[in-house]
DNA sequence: CTCCATTCGTTGGTGCGGCCAACGATACGG
DNA sequence: CCGTATCGTTGGCCGCACCAACGAATGGAG
């Protein structure tokens, strides 16, 4: 069952995370950022699929830890800007890399062709959902 | 990546359970009192993966919902033998039939052969990291 | 037989991810 | 100008997974 892998996977991503002070709706943000550039919160939201509010938690949290800089957004006052910073594209750096090292744990008993297979089965999967293919 | 295509599996499948006014605990304790036969509290979380004391509130809710029964073990005045009913047999057909129909739509866009590869692969990696096949 | 370690059920708490409702403030279209 | 929509924010809920601690009971070592 996909859930049942899932768990082991999340529980992996989990670990590398909390090791790395971080948490999965802060590696999506910065992960946004880095893509699209500054945005407001609620396209933040659109692009990493998560609530407006948790949105908000996310970027109070990063902001506190220097990683990302709110600021009024002069066009219309309704919305904040939120950058990443230096500090933030490195900690975005040790995530990817957790990332990756969590990824080869996970995948080890795969040969790289079945590894390949996956991926593309699982991507064919989140695509037809609706899903945005985020790596 | 996996964590995506489960979002997805799990969205499905909290739909249907929750129509179905069950939860994942509920199932897998009752898939587990199907498959071994009655057990204390402790043994079904082995089972199923679940901690203590989860397993004593989803016991608590199947109990209330008749679907099974605990009754002190005499051999051993610890534990607590829980026993699947007729009612909970029913339940969990038609949590089985949920799942089936969960499935057919998460895995719609691959083909018979796909939908084979990937459950092999998801198999190799659930039992490489000491997961239990829960078909 | 007496301790000691272990097991069991239970209670209560933590954290993360995902979601919803409501609000005041602002923007925008008719 | 007025209604509608959007934005940030607050506060809350649920499900899953996990941990700590407890009293009761068991079982093994000495």
């Amino acid at each position: 069952m996909l859930s049942q892998a899932a768990v082991h996977s999340r529980r992996f991503v989990a670990e590398g995370f909390t090791a790395a002070d971080a948490r999965g709706y802060h590696y999506r943000v910065l992960a946004a950022l880095e893509e699209f550039g500054p945005a407001s919160q609620a396209d933040l939201g659109r692009r990493s699929r998560m609530d407006r509010s948790d949105v908000v938690a996310a970027v109070t949290e990063l902001e506190e830890q220097g990683f990302v800089e709110r600021s009024a957004d002069p066009a219309d006052r309704r919305r904040n800007v939120v950058t990443i910073t230096r500090a933030g594209r490195q900690q975005l750096g040790r995530l990817d890399r957790v990332l990756d090292t969590v990824q080869d744990e996970l995948l080890a008993p795969l040969s790289a062709a079945e590894r390949q297979t996956l991926v593309a089965l699982l991507g064919k999967l989140i695509e037809h959902h609706g899903g945005v293919p985020t790596s």
